[in-house]
DNA sequence: TTCCTCCATGATATAACATAACATTCGCGC
DNA sequence: GCGCGAATGTTATGTTATATCATGGAGGAA
């Protein structure tokens, strides 16, 4: 955990990233409990250690931190999870339970597969999939 | 879309389902769009029609909606889109363009897809994809 | 140095999304 | 008629997220 800070401060460092205090708090937040979280409560957890409170702090930490690779935002739960390899170009699929709350994150390889597969391989149950990719249509690609 | 409609009626006189008024007309609203639309401009299209507005009224409804399978919640956007295959058991995955916003529902066949080849049946270039799957975990699993 | 610019943060307010909780109505079987 | 359950009415509030403008601080150019 602590080496996932390390590695974040280093990938920073590479590219020129600003990993400021208030950033780095987050994301060793998000670290350490290893659930997904809503800013809310990671904005209690900011005020405990001295930070400001309102709303938008946190939500321009984890926008840092989410456009950089180092959290994802769960969107059925309206929460945001540490990420478990940043910098890496990755399509991650994440099972959550419903009785325990946790969240994994599981690798979706690009090609052929299917979400069954990623859950049975971990163990895990599906009883709802969502699955929801933003881009362009087609016409849209053919005005550019 | 009006054969929608009957189609949603009949299904629900099978079984054993009331499409109250509210329901069906929150039903048409989102058949008539074909994109996905919030909680809020449905009730402002309630209201024209006469409905009550209140919050509760438009969520009601479409807990009703995505309970029985003729809408879906599209988690990225907050909002809702009528299903193009109501009654079936199907997974969808959904297409969400970023510059006209329009929405596609597209099979996922439960096994060996994926996201991209999906996509490019449909002509649509992925910028980023959300898989997100509820279930139990292993461990929840094996108390049960 | 002084000034400018960029980036990050501070601060206030409000928008947007969603649900809790309790009251009321209405159809249906007894 | 009475009790019950399902749906709706109503009020209030909870939760999540963003717009906007002000402030501060590091680094470069003249």
């Amino acid at each position: 955990m602590e080496k996932n800070i390390q590695e974040a401060e280093n990938y920073c460092q590479q590219n020129g990233l600003n990993l400021t205090p208030v950033r780095r708090k987050v994301l060793e937040i998000l670290l350490e409990k290893n659930t997904a979280i809503g800013a809310y409560e990671i904005l209690d957890l900011l005020r405990e250690s001295g930070f400001k409170n309102q709303p938008p702090v946190a939500y321009r930490a984890l926008d840092f931190l989410v456009q950089n690779g180092f959290a994802h935002k769960i969107e059925q739960l309206n929460s945001f999870i540490g990420c478990m390899h940043p910098g890496k170009d990755h399509s991650p699929a994440f099972m959550i339970c419903r009785n325990c709350d946790s969240v994994s994150e599981e690798e979706a390889l690009t090609r052929n597969f299917s979400v069954s597969q990623i859950a049975s391989k971990a163990g895990f149950t599906v009883e709802k999939a969502v699955i929801e990719a933003r881009g362009l249509c087609q016409s849209c690609s053919d005005l550019a």
